[in-house]
RNA sequence: GGUGAGGUAGCUCAGUUGGUUAGAGCGGAGGUCUCAUAAUCCUCAGGUCGAGGGUUCGACUCCCUCCCUCACCA
């Protein structure tokens, strides 16, 4: 049996959990609850990374100690993960303890030991009233280059040229205000390239990295690995560095190590009484939940020092320099277990475009789990993740096709299409399953493969093959008719309801890693020992009476979706140096199309005013062929000139009524892609039978408000 | 700028070691069933598989160049 640690990325604790961080926890935990429904050992650890520069500043900000900060927001992300039924073994947890400050410190000494640590001058700002070395954030000025004022001491945001922090115009401390100074301190360094050698053969190992990531690592180490500074001068939130005065662990150096220190943690709550569940009888009915650790180890050093256990960890790309590099180097320096492979994922965008607070596509996990069944999200995620380290984008009108498609028209509704018919038909007792039927001989075949797509992180495939199976024995259903062919054959009916109904078992077992409660729900009704890879193909038990029918899930509604984009939305996470996922704010380098979020409920007058109304002449309106509903439409805006835009109202106006007619349209409305070619607007109309809005008086290209 | 990953029907994506008429879902058009969460099932899309060149009997699938998008750069 394989002996897995799996990890996601510590979530920074300066804010709460976005639905960019659930893409790497969902990923984590589905992969987890596969494994163990496979029969694997799995420890699945997380906490918040609770130190830095970054958390001082937000505790400032609020009023708060940094402790307290990290302290909360630790807790609302493990609210939050828990509402997508996502758990951690030991509990959700943080590197601000006793145990971490114990494994950074043997580490830390292990490096020493080693002869791997080197003392070197460095030259930073200053904040004069605390004596606090700033980190380049935490400067401000006006950029040298652009002369763009209240920049970061990194990089402009305007011209996007980059700099340091000592070449800004007029610098100021973001802290206090003050004006830095320049001085000197003399800092810790890792000498990296003394493990570049050994760095370099465990990743060229196969499955340590995608083949993708390790033609990217190859540049750093052609470069030659450079000496990494991993102590901070104080005041600053960390651990002290034995030995030293007034230092402190750069919070990049603690971070890692709080795999380390939570799996000690995880394993110190006496959870090795759990049942374990192999194959395919399935163990202590109901204490299988797939959720939790079910294994027998009770030390870190189970883990942390047996080569045989395969340790996991997952990030997104933007860390994958301190999980290759940094991390395996201290790792070798104390003679800990390197990881086995480093999984990288994409990062997430919505609609098309990068989250940002600004653009209103900024989503917290919370909002959205008031608005739809977090399984959904499960769901999507699971069916965009393939084994390829891409980014994915959350369309909100994709999200909610592919959910109410996929999962609750085809799959769900097998068991909304046979159950009730079960119970009128055969009392609700299924027949014996006819294994030489094609339909139950084609599910065995296709499902066989699935556990094996979780394993190589093709989620999506799995999710496609399920999708794609549930559509057979809906045909079956469409074919045979049951509710035609119990007049007459009752027991014919019973045999097609039996069969349809246990491929939609089935496929529910296999997407048990991706929709858990909904499956639970299943194994309720339908009275089923818990669902595992070892039984999901298992016939339904003979002599089964199955429960009453109760509804597995609801479709999604895309309004109410899309109203979790709030522009005025606050309260959101900055971007941290370990946030799993960072979604940084930056503008985007070229223009990218405007998200296309459905208006919120209520807007600012700002907002309103964002939209540009303007009075236009309609030049020609032909009816589209090929299509019944659409209209082109060539329109004359005044100083914007002559716009196409299509219009949807064939139905209701005559193409050659509109022309010379004086319009409303949305001027700024993003170019829209659609089968006939692209429309670069909007035309306003009103009406039970619409009629476009009238603009006579106007002149073409005014603008209204 | 450097490096990496992508660019397949309006949208989201599949496309095995190159092989004949490039597939699915959604959306759209038409039809059907009525057991089911207005769900199912059938038919219809003729997309220069980013562009150009090359290798080959034959390339979406191999090679080169270019364009575009995205990400990372301690």
């Amino acid at each position: 049996m394989a002996k897995v640690l799996v990890t996601p990325a510590l979530p920074y604790a300066n804010g709460s959990i976005h639905i960019g961080h659930l893409v790497e926890h969902l990923q984590v935990n589905t992969y987890v609850r596969a494994l163990r429904m496979a029969g694997d050992e799995v420890l699945c650890v997380c906490g918040a990374d609770c130190h830095g520069a970054p958390i001082e500043i937000a505790a400032l900000k609020a009023g708060k100690k940094p402790e307290e900060l990290a302290r909360e927001n630790q807790e609302s992300h493990g609210r939050t993960f828990a509402r997508f039924h996502i758990e951690y073994d030991g509990g959700y947890g943080s590197t601000h303890t006793d145990e971490n400050r114990r494994h950074a410190e043997r580490i830390y000494q292990a490096l020493k030991d080693g002869g791997h640590l080197r003392t070197g001058e460095v030259e930073q700002l200053q904040d004069p009233t605390d004596g606090r070395f700033l980190a380049d954030r935490f400067v401000k000025g006006t950029c040298p280059k652009c002369k763009t004022p209240d920049q970061y001491g990194d990089s402009c945001e305007a011209c996007g040229s980059t700099y340091r922090a000592t070449e800004l115009i007029d610098p100021k401390s973001v802290i206090t205000g003050a004006t830095p100074v320049l001085a000197k301190s003399t800092h810790i360094f890792v000498k990296l390239g003394d493990f570049a050698d050994r760095l370099k053969a465990l990743l060229a190992r196969e499955g340590v990295l995608h083949a993708s990531q390790r033609h990217f690592l190859d540049t750093w180490f052609a470069d030659g690995l450079k000496d990494w500074d991993v102590s901070r001068d104080g005041p600053y939130f960390g651990f002290p560095i034995p030995g030293e005065t007034n230092k402190f662990f750069y919070v990049w150096l603690d971070a890692p190590i709080g795999y380390v220190s939570l799996t000690e943690r995880a394993l110190a709550q006496n959870i090795s009484s759990h049942v374990v569940v192999g194959g395919g009888l399935g163990g202590g009915l109901g204490a299988f939940t797939g959720a939790l650790y079910d294994g027998t180890k009770s030390t870190w050093q189970d883990y942390w020092k047996d080569p045989s256990t395969r340790i996991e960890h997952f990030i997104g790309k933007d860390i994958l320099y301190f999980h290759t590099l940094f991390w395996p180097a201290m790792l070798m320096a104390a003679g800990d277990t390197l990881p086995s492979a480093v999984h990288v994922h994409g990062m997430l965008t919505v609609n098309g475009t990068k989250m940002s607070k600004s653009r209103g596509t900024f989503i917290n996990a919370d909002d959205l789990a008031e608005l739809c069944d977090p399984q959904a999200l499960r769901y999507y995620y699971a069916a965009k993740l393939g084994a390829e380290p891409n980014d994915i984008d959350l369309s909100f009108e994709d999200f909610v096709n592919r959910v109410n498609a996929d999962l609750v028209n085809n799959v769900v509704n097998l068991v909304s299409r046979t159950v009730p018919q079960l119970h009128k038909v055969a009392g609700g007792r299924p027949a014996p399953l006819d294994e030489n039927d094609p339909v139950v001989r084609e599910t065995r075949a296709r499902l066989a493969g699935i556990a094996a797509h979780y394993r190589a992180l093709d989620f999506a495939a799995a999710v496609r093959t399920v999708v794609e199976v549930g559509s057979v024995a809906n045909k079956l259903l469409q074919d045979t008719a049951p509710w035609d062919l119990a007049k007459s054959d009752p027991e014919a009916a019973r045999k097609v309801l039996t069969t349809a109904l246990w491929v939609g078992k089935c496929c529910l077992a296999c997407l048990k890693p991706v929709v858990p409660a909904l499956v639970e729900k299943l194994e309720g009704m339908l009275k089923l020992p818990p669902l595992t890879f070892g039984n999901a193909l298992a016939p339904l038990p003979p002599d089964l009476a199955i429960g009453e029918y109760v509804r597995l899930f609801e479709r999604l509604d895309l309004k109410k979706v899309a109203s979790v984009v709030k522009p005025t939305d606050a309260a959101a996470p900055t971007s941290a140096p370990s946030s799993a996922v960072a979604q940084s704010a930056k503008p985007d380098k070229k223009k990218a199309p405007p998200a296309e979020a459905a208006p919120p409920a209520e807007i600012s007058i700002d907002e309103f005013m964002k939209v540009e109304l303007r009075a236009a002449k309609v030049l020609s309106a032909t009816a589209v062929e090929g299509s019944d509903k659409l209209i082109a439409v060539k329109l004359d805006v005044g100083e914007l000139g002559a716009r196409d835009i299509f219009a949807g109202l064939r139905p209701h106006v005559a193409p050659e009524a509109l022309v010379g007619r004086m319009v409303v349209v949305v001027a700024n409305l993003a170019p829209r892609k659609m089968k006939f070619g692209t429309s670069f607007g909007m035309m306003l109309a009103a009406g039970e039978v619409p009629v476009p809005l009238s603009a006579e008086g106007a002149k073409p290209g005014e603008r209204i408000r």
